[in-house]
DNA sequence: AACTACTGGTTGGTGTCGCAAACTAGTAGG
DNA sequence: CCTACTAGTTTGCGACACCAACCAGTAGTT
């Protein structure tokens, strides 16, 4: 197996999924935001967003904070050093194999 | 949705998929080659293989050509022009939004 | 009290991925 | 004839992706 395709074999599918690649992007961007932010932005459904999120987080990538503005309850979202970290190393690996 | 976002949203989820990536970044470079060189090369099994190759011809990306190498079957495979295109598209809207 | 709206999570259904095991078809050896 | 091997396909299963629908909690309206 040659170094090109023996990188692609082992980029990170957390990351890779367009979805979640999305938000990383996103986040990796603004360093913080709301859940209807990424929801307007990425233009996908509560469901899919949430689950996302969670898988996210449970990769500790991303740091889920539940509070509240106002009365409204909202969900803050930011990237962890980790989920940094993950995703420059898939942007450098995937620049690297194309 | 920004434009970034946008362009990841819309990537080609045919290519995008890991293994499916490895065997067209190989047909790229390669411009035909056998079923076992790609089983070898990517470390999938053949059945996964098969498989990816079945929907690549099925999207038009890969032409698939049964022959005999002596008395062994053998499997050959090519990137067609639209499979070309498509995997320079991927390559190019990737680069433009890492 | 009943109804509606808002934020976000959960559930059920459908399709896809990845693997291993079973299967097909042709060839060769005992 | 029986067994074994090679090349590749199909199938069964668990995990995950996506969407729509429903649910929970709070607030404002009628």
């Amino acid at each position: 197996m040659n170094q090109q395709i023996r990188t692609i074999a082992d980029l990170d599918r957390v990351i890779h999924e367009p979805g979640r690649l999305m938000i990383v992007a996103l986040l990796f961007a603004v360093e913080r935001t709301d859940f209807l932010y990424l929801q307007h932005e990425t233009g996908m459904n509560k469901g899919t967003l949430s689950s996302h999120l969670s898988r996210l987080e449970e990769a500790d990538y991303v740091e889920v904070t539940k509070t509240y503005r106002g009365k409204v309850p909202q969900t803050l979202l930011r990237l962890t050093g980790v989920g940094r970290k993950a995703f420059e190393q898939y942007r450098r690996k995937l620049k690297e194999a194309l």
